[in-house]
DNA sequence: TCTGGGGTCCTAGGACCC
DNA sequence: TCTGGGGTCCTAGGACCC
């Protein structure tokens, strides 16, 4: 058996649980740049705010209704998010953390464990132990456990659990098949071309049928929903398969100049990122775009992935390939809005193979990217950068509505980043 | 005027090997 | 004029997740 455990309207719940006036009111976070909402109180959903609604289409409404707006504030939610992991990890021999706010634990076999208490313990000591509150759903497989956890919410209980046939049976007779967890947009209309509306229905087709129209992936989710497990809990690795910083720019951008301190920034962002979990990249991808909402605009989506000559983790090496390669991406004329540095072809630092042109310089840049780790850990992530990583930054993010480091250090956010 | 920023896995098809 | 039959690896793109 699995539980699967969520912290309920996570970000909101963090903002209120350092100012509990919050407690009762609309509250909403709003992403990076203040662009759309990302989280909502349970006040907010009921006055129609949707997830990613732009925050400019809403702004009105929540000012009517006095609403409080934040922004994202993620050294806080890191922060709360490992407090969390910790309380977690004393009720299970496994923990697979899934995101900032999830979580599945494996129960085992279940002889010997009421259920129903042991979810029932682990929600009140949470809640008891870090002022979070929390869902969990229980099911025989992954995907049931998430569904029953939907399903709580939906009855607007602390935790739902699906132990035998006839209760999974019942819940998913009018579950919807778009709230099923791995049916995005494109598989919704699939199936609602196929007639199907719930998960029942969707359990009811034919396996193989299935995997015509979704491949691997739905035909195990089927399995799922049958109660035979597909998907197994497991660490997720340590050292993930890509790196990425991307940002949008708060202004439309079209100069070259704007372009290369974003990236530089984004480059120093990967290379502290790998050096932080002892990895080191092969290859590096840098993409520009412009704004696809705009339909008046030009659009312009250049991409380029360099290969080096050996794996690296120090800031000059990667900053030097970004910089060349957005220098042969960028074009004139187009309203850029977003660029990011993606590191991929990962392997861990001591398993790097050297050739011929790896040379003196090469350990001298290694060398100072540990010094200016030591000196930023101490003083300040940003103190010691490059030049190239500017200081202007007339197109860094909008920030307008952050709440305070109520639990953090700066030594924190590097950590948290 | 204004719409995150990360990730994962799978598949098809091309490059390349013998 | 005629031109094999396997493999593997990599990448781009598409689907999904939070």
């Amino acid at each position: 058996m699995f539980a699967h455990v969520d912290i309920n309207n996570c970000y909101v719940s963090c903002e209120r649980l350092f100012n509990p006036a919050l407690e009762n009111r609309i509250v909403v976070v709003l992403s990076n740049n203040d662009g759309c909402v990302i989280a909502r109180s349970n006040e907010a959903k009921a006055l129609g705010i949707k997830m990613a609604d732009a925050e400019f289409m809403v702004r009105k409404l929540l000012q009517e209704h006095q609403a409080v707006m934040f922004s994202s504030n993620y050294p806080l939610y890191a922060d709360m998010s490992a407090r969390l992991m910790n309380n977690l990890a004393r009720y299970t021999y496994m923990l697979m953390v899934y995101s900032i706010d999830e979580a599945f634990l494996a129960l085992g076999n279940i002889e010997h464990l009421d259920l129903e208490k042991h979810a029932a313990k682990i929600s009140e000591e949470v809640m008891r132990h870090t002022g979070l509150p929390i869902t969990i759903g229980v099911g025989p497989t992954m995907s049931l456990a998430k569904l029953a956890n939907k399903a709580a919410k939906k009855q607007k209980r602390n935790y739902l659990v699906l132990d035998t046939a006839a209760k999974i049976d019942t819940v998913i007779r009018d579950f919807p098949i778009e709230d099923v967890w791995g049916v995005g947009l494109q598989y919704y209309q699939k199936l609602t071309a196929l007639g199907v509306r719930t998960a029942h229905d969707f359990r009811e087709l034919e396996p193989d049928l299935v995997r015509k129209h979704m491949t691997v992936q739905g035909w195990r989710l089927h399995q799922e929903l049958w109660g035979k497990a597909c998907h197994a809990i497991r660490d997720i690795a340590e050292r993930s398969k890509g790196i990425e910083s991307s940002q949008s720019f708060s202004t439309y951008q079209t100069g070259l100049e704007a372009m290369e301190e974003a990236v530089s920034m984004h480059a120093a962002t990967v290379a502290l990122k790998l050096r932080q979990q002892k990895s080191m990249a092969l290859q590096l991808t840098i993409y520009l775009r412009t704004n696809k909402h705009n339909i008046k605009h030009d659009q312009h989506y250049p991409v380029i992935t360099v290969k080096m000559p050996f794996a690296a983790n120090n800031t000059h090496q990667l900053t030097r390939v970004a910089l060349q390669a957005i220098r042969a991406i960028w074009q004139p004329g187009y309203k850029y809005l977003k660029t990011g540095v993606r590191a991929t072809g990962i392997i861990p630092e001591g398993e790097v193979q050297y050739n011929l042109f790896s040379n003196y310089t090469h350990s001298q840049e290694q060398k100072l990217s540990s010094l200016m780790d030591e000196i930023n850990d101490r003083y300040g992530r940003g103190t010691l950068r490059l030049a190239a990583d500017s200081f202007e930054r007339s197109w860094a993010m909008k920030q307008a509505y952050l709440s305070k480091q109520y639990t953090t250090s700066w030594k924190d956010i590097v950590t948290a980043l």
